[in-house]
DNA sequence: TTCAGCCTTTCATACGTATGCAAAACAGGT
DNA sequence: ACCTGTTTTGCATACGTATGAAAGGCTGAA
């Protein structure tokens, strides 16, 4: 790293100006005059100069780079928000440092100490957790955070998610219109504020019509539990004709257990609905009912929030909660069964 | 940012010691005495203190930072690399920045530019190629490159890549072996290392059995792409009866066309094979035959070269190619079907 | 107790850059 | 030509930290 190293002095040099004016020519809202600028843009680029992002920083208090904690890159529906993240921000001049977490967030504490090291400007949590004690640590340090899909009761902290609980509403609704009367749900990570409220948000749904939830299994946001969670669902005699699964991710697992274990037909014997609406649910192997988050406004949101609080500093946090979007596709009935065709 | 920073210079103070005293407390392989290393430790976790890396970068020259440029994360294949990877540099004390490029390669300079602006100890290249102009600007600065599962004609940049060539071979053989008379090939992105030496050794052993390929279409890595190309394919009253398809995220789109389009069968009808054995290839919907490329290892040999390349600077380049591991599954025929029963 | 060798500590400086301030230069009007 | 106001420039310093060199302290052997 240490060869060749270009710097602002050589520059100062080679065009006869000072280190000072290199610097003002390569920081916006500075004067120089045209003559001189022509000399150091010229200087720069014979010998490849580009400022060091990371000197400046150590003056600015500005490194330009934030932090994004995902913890699980399985799930279809988190490497797009890592790219559209990153796009995002890279239009804005940031950059994204990854860090990989648990799932049950348990090392999240240690991730951002390891995060803040870096002096970064943000911090994005994607389905994860942080301690309060780290929350304030950072409130301390004028580090604004953003939860991406994840609520959490610490009013420093700001958060953009669908509103999970009116689209687990909305399935319910779906289900109970469609005639179904033996719902059952598979949860995600108990500890997650979305597998929460789509479950409160069902339950909620399908008490308004007087029904009861007839079977819950939890899959952990996994393929493999939730694999194991259909079967147990479905082991006995009597086992619901609707599922709302807490993610499409587990719903795939879900119907590939029903269809290829259990010889069950989806919609015919069970409709299978999802949360997300990413890729796979579009594919026809899957043509999943679901909902949709709208990861672009999401996305948008995050980044509005994160400059926002880079700029103005302070300000209070942002709580954001875009409206999801059913999607119909063939994993659910198309209408209602009526009693004689049963 | 600013606020409330706690520098090495506040704990000094505190504990009664020197500035480089604290410095060297936290520098591996310094001398402090114990009762030193108390005073220092109280002062500092008093203060909640940590060394800020960007600052440290400034006199090490080492920014602990590995800059990963991918192109896209749609296809399951790289998001398991980049969790994957950013565990294992994460364990060295390392953390990725990403980039995202787009599959043709074509802002890779532009964005290996601003990569180099953060002072990055290394850099990867995932799916993505990189000028030679701007690989001897890396060379220069001392950066060391690794082309993740790419290959570019440039002695400077490492590679990890699995025998393309041999699993192309490896899947001809295969359908040779099943009975296969007329053979396809969907080929992933023209400029791509990795499409041109899968299908190099499609070719070659498809020749080695007097056969030649029979039809061959562009799917350019992108799930809709592979649709169109293999309702082109499909489109005559001869088609293949066994199809390589250049990647499994391809082999997906080619598989549910086949099925929900075409009414074909899938393997009575036509075989169909992937590369990569990426998570969805082993569900139930699609059971796909394919290559699997060692990611755990391609993971580990890319961290190996990256971490000699930076404590031993210079040093010549490594190519290490892995074998990948052929995996029958259900979207290939079991056995030759004998002239009799077709 | 003294001496030599090794360990520990502090001082001064450097890393690459931005910025406040004072001085110099420039531009337009009288 | 002189004056005033504005722009531009360079100097000096700071950001947070690591490190070479010199000085001081410690330890064990004679």
């Amino acid at each position: 790293m240490a060869n060749d190293k270009v710097t602002s002095n050589d520059v100062a040099r080679l065009a006869g100006v000072s280190q000072s004016a290199v610097s003002r020519y390569f920081t916006p809202g500075t004067s120089v005059s045209k003559k001189t600028a022509e000399k150091i843009r010229a200087a720069a680029e014979e010998l490849g100069y580009r400022p060091n992002v990371l000197a400046r920083s150590l003056i600015t208090g500005r490194s330009r780079i934030i932090g994004l904690v995902v913890a699980y890159l399985e799930n279809y529906f988190y490497p797009e928000v890592v790219e559209r993240l990153s796009k995002a921000l890279q239009d804005q001049g940031y950059h994204v440092l990854v860090f990989i977490s648990s799932i049950a967030s348990e090392n999240v504490d240690q991730i951002t100490q390891e995060i803040l090291d870096y002096q970064v400007d943000g911090i994005v949590l994607a389905s994860a957790n942080m301690s309060s004690e780290l929350a304030a640590r950072c409130h301390a340090s004028g580090v604004p955070i953003v939860l991406f899909n994840r609520l959490q009761d610490d009013e420093r902290l700001s958060a953009v998610t669908s509103d999970n609980r009116a689209g687990g509403r909305q399935l319910a609704e779906l289900f109970v219109s469609l005639g179904h009367r033996r719902c059952g749900y598979i949860a995600g990570f108990e500890g997650a504020s979305t597998q929460r409220d789509r479950e409160r948000g069902f339950r909620e749904g399908l008490e308004a019509a007087g029904l009861p939830l007839s079977a819950r299994e939890v899959g952990n946001f996994r393929y493999e539990d939730a694999q194991a969670a259909a079967r147990r669902m479905f082991a006995g005699p009597e086992h619901p004709d609707a599922v709302f699964v807490c993610n499409d991710h587990m719903a795939f697992a879900v119907m590939d257990v029903l269809r290829f274990e259990l010889g069950l037909r989806i919609p015919d014997d069970v409709s299978v609905a999802g949360f997300d609406d990413v890729p796979p649910a579009r594919w026809p192997a899957y043509n999943l009912t679901t909902i949709r988050q709208n990861v672009d406004d999401m996305v948008a949101e995050t980044v509005a929030t994160l400059m926002h609080s880079i700029k103005e500093g302070e300000g209070a946090a942002r709580r954001i909660t875009l409206d999801g979007a059913l999607v119909l596709r063939g994993s659910t009935r198309a209408k209602a069964l009526t009693e004689e065709t049963r």
